[in-house]
RNA sequence: UGGCGGGUAGUUCAAUUGGCAGAACGCCGGACUUUGGAUCCGUAGGUUGGAGGUUCGAGUCCUCCCCCGCCAGCCA
């Protein structure tokens, strides 16, 4: 993958996939808005990237906009720290949002009005139970709510309260505005929702003006509405929040005040990472208890943090459209994100030389004093890249500690006693002499081969290539190496399960001369060793600091870490919860109450030599049963009309009623019948069926008119079937090479060639000969 | 014990709307040899949650079952 193949080919997704809908059927006049809607009370982080990205992505995509808009509903957590920090982090990730920041507060007035409204038409109501109260007049999961016995106010009592609400009179927790909408609903969010809370805060940016402020529920639709948004989109956590959302846009009627069509909300999975929380809370908590040091600490998961710790906006942008966007509640592999950091980094990070743990090497051969200028490229030859810089060979060097054993193992592609390596872009090393204090090496003693900088020595076994740096000819730096935060995947109680070892100081590395006047915020490969960056912060001229952003990915055999064990959780989870009430009981009790449908249950069997589980199926309503017998009437055979019925009207009513199509017993009967008797093939007769359940109509009729009629006249099939073999003259080398699963393929090809009227039996059979 | 949403390779996602179950990451292996990197090549990995059914043909339609997530804040 190169830089440019970021704004790749078409994604696919079900967001995409409405869009593009909307868009073919004119549904919002070709408009596509969008919103990155934060409440400005934490850092951004990982999870709201791919929101972003998403938001903006599909905005751009279709040639919309999307608007940053803060949810700031709640003055008690948001701060004006934490909106500008949102604004300049999705700057930073690359989005533009011109003049188009928008608050939730400049909404605030209008939000009011369309309250004191919605309290004219008797739909919201001053509810004076204290917060308990409310709870428990709520009901629960299973059982209804009770209405509060302030429910029936008037609406001039309500109008009068909801003012002396807003005057400021009345304290925190006095009274609260609901909605009224339905006390019964299986939906919680439905039970007479909470509209405006009292709260006297200051606001940062409405600062005193309001004793009131909006809750999310009413401030979020009415703000999409104003701003003309088409495509709401927003996490998995909000799919009961819509109906809702719904309601309030209907209620107001405030999509046609602003002349905009109404906007709808989608919701997509947020993003989980291993090793990882997502959580602002818990996130706030690790800064607030010193486990982290702010926001931005480099092991955090914001993107102040990742931005810290060298991670580019390219990267991210990335790995969010990696992921991709789906419904499923799902954990992404942290690899996958490392991996789009290095994928990044490889194209725009320079190749430097630099030790970590130093260990001091002498070229016995080469002269003290003498410096040999050797030219190192920033850029391996595939990146392609130009850039070089100068590094100087001397006597006295420095190599990794880890690039030296004096016993190797097998396969040891490094420094030992009696071996040769290459030193990168310079000479060939052989380890002469190893000193030792107290059983630690402390230095070792070599000769270099000559002539062998820039050709492979003859004669010369080089064991593999080493990174180094001039002993006198370098610069210290502290270098922190970072690794995952927590110890667990997926960590169940993260303040006891933060990785002690999540970052390691080391105060002596040495980095060629090359990085003396590096820029903080730069970042480089340590060739060998990882990719760096130097630490915007902390990081000063004349003493570096240098973040590790991610290591090489290493190919070692046998370095990979074991697969984590994600499955546990699926395993071990049994359900002690009961199965819940199947459609199967709903037919049942329908019977109990309406004895005509008890007799069909208990007849029908006998009478039209159907199995029991049919029997069930059209019986459990009266509609159902009265078409049955209509279409059985008309000379239809039964057990053809119930497989009709109980295949294939569900998929074709699509939540309707069966009254409420023109579908009609007859019909049914006559379509089946020919069916049956051959007069047109399955897919044509599903056509039609779908025609009638849509639109009514004679099938005779239909078939004739879009000329259905079954042909299975061999030699017109045989012409179609040559012509689909000669069009994909690859897929039946394919085939006769062994791929057979195509054969369903051409048989598809061929059916919808004739438009579903060919006989796919004698399809089958002429394909079968014709390949062979 | 209600409602809503979901279940395709180890992971994240595709599958032209009923017609070839694929990609990327990861893994394993190979090639290369001035990064144990990059790059290139290849292998393995699937009862599409399960069982029935409809169909010439089902990941996709029907029925039943199983599993996972969300909802009872004056948070968003």
């Amino acid at each position: 993958m190169t830089e440019d193949d970021r704004t790749e080919q078409g994604r696919s997704d079900f967001i995409r996939d409405v869009i593009e809908d909307d868009l073919r059927t004119g549904k919002h006049g070709g408009r596509v808005v969008t919103r990155f809607p934060p409440e400005p009370n934490g850092y951004l982080h990982i999870g709201h990237a791919k929101s972003i990205c998403l938001n903006f992505g599909v905005a751009e995509q279709y040639g919309g906009h999307c608007n940053l808009r803060f949810d700031d509903t709640n003055p008690l957590t948001e701060g004006v720290e934490y909106a500008d920090s949102i604004v300049y982090d999705v700057n930073w990730l690359g989005f533009s949002f011109g003049d188009r920041a928008r608050y939730a507060s400049d909404y605030f007035d209008e939000m009011y009005q369309l309250a004191e409204e919605l309290i004219g038409d008797g739909k919201a109501y001053v509810d004076h139970l204290s917060d308990e109260e409310i709870k428990a007049y709520r009901g629960s999961l299973t059982e209804p709510g009770r209405p509060s016995p302030f429910r029936m106010r008037t609406a001039e009592e309500n109008l009068a309260l909801f003012r002396e609400m807003r005057g400021g009179a009345l304290p925190d927790g006095c009274c609260v505005l609901r909605a009224k909408i339905d006390l019964g609903s299986p939906n919680m969010k439905m039970r007479d929702p909470l509209l405006y809370r009292i709260r006297h805060a200051h606001h940062h940016r409405t600062g005193d003006a309001w004793p009131i402020y909006p809750m999310y529920d009413w401030a979020h639709p009415i703000s999409d509405a104003i701003e003309g948004v088409t495509h709401s989109i927003c996490t998995l956590e909000f799919e009961n929040n819509r109906e809702l959302y719904d309601w309030v846009i209907d209620s107001t009627r405030v999509s046609e005040r602003h002349g905009f069509s109404r906007p709808h909300q989608y919701e997509f999975a947020p993003l989980n990472l291993d090793y990882t929380i997502m959580s602002k809370r818990l996130l706030l908590a690790l800064v607030e208890e010193g486990s982290v040091n702010g926001w931005d600490d480099p092991r955090m998961p914001t993107i102040a943090g990742m931005r810290r710790r060298g991670f580019r906006p390219e990267a991210i942008r990335a790995f969010a459209d990696l992921v991709g966007v789906a419904k499923v509640n799902s954990t992404v592999d942290i690899e996958k994100l490392e991996f789009c950091v290095r994928n990044d980094l490889n194209w725009t990070a320079p190749r430097v030389l630099g030790v970590l743990r130093p260990l001091k090497v002498t070229v016995t051969s080469w002269p003290e004093g003498k410096l040999e200028a050797l030219t190192a490229p920033y850029f391996p030859p595939d990146v392609g890249k130009p850039g070089e810089r100068t590094i100087f060979f001397q006597r006295e060097i420095l190599i990794e500690r880890d690039d030296f054993l004096i016993d190797p193992p097998a396969g040891y592609q490094r420094l030992a006693p009696g071996r040769t390596v290459r030193l990168r872009y310079g000479p060939c090393i052989t380890c002469d002499d190893v000193v030792t204090e107290e059983g630690e090496v402390v230095e070792l003693r070599c000769h270099h081969v000559p002539e062998s900088v820039g050709k492979n020595p003859a004669g010369v076994k080089v064991s593999g290539v080493i990174h180094w740096v001039g002993a006198a000819e370098s610069v210290s730096a502290e270098v922190r190496l970072y690794d995952r935060l927590f110890l667990a995947a997926r960590p169940d109680d993260p303040a006891n399960e933060l990785n002690p070892d999540s970052v390691e100081v080391i105060t002596n590395a040495r980095l060629e001369p090359s990085l003396a006047g590096a820029e903080p915020g730069s970042s480089w490969q340590l060739e060998r060793v990882g990719y760096f960056v130097f630490d915007p912060v902390d990081s000063r001229s004349d003493a570096p600091v240098l973040n590790r952003i991610v290591t090489l990915r290493d190919s070692r055999p046998g370095r990979a870490e074991p697969a984590v064990p994600t499955s546990e959780v699926k395993a071990s989870r049994t359900s002690t919860r009961p199965a819940k009430r199947s459609r199967i009981e709903y037919r049942a009790e329908a019977r109990v109450r309406d004895p005509l449908l008890a007799d069909r249950f208990a007849t029908w069997s006998a009478l039209y030599g159907l199995p029991e589980g049919d029997v069930d199926l059209l019986t459990g309503d009266r509609p159902s049963g009265d078409l049955f017998e209509a279409a059985t009437a008309a000379g239809a055979p039964s057990a053809a009309v119930a497989r009709w019925m109980i295949n294939e009207l569900p998929h074709e009513l699509n939540d309707r009623l069966l009254d409420e199509t023109p579908l009609t017993g007859s019909g049914l009967g006559a379509l089946v019948l020919a069916a049956e008797m051959g007069e047109i093939t399955g897919a044509a007769a599903k056509e039609v069926f779908a025609e009638m359940v849509q639109r009514g109509g004679d099938p005779a009729q239909i078939i004739a008119e879009r000329g259905l009629a079954q042909v299975s006249d061999e030699a017109t099939i045989a012409a179609i079937v040559d012509h689909v073999l000669a069009a994909h003259q690859d897929k039946v080398d394919q085939y006769r090479a062994g791929k057979t699963g195509l054969f369903g393929f051409f048989v598809g090809q061929v059916v919808r060639s004739s438009q579903g009227r060919a006989k796919p039996e004698v399809v089958r059979q002429l394909l079968g000969v014709r390949l062979d």
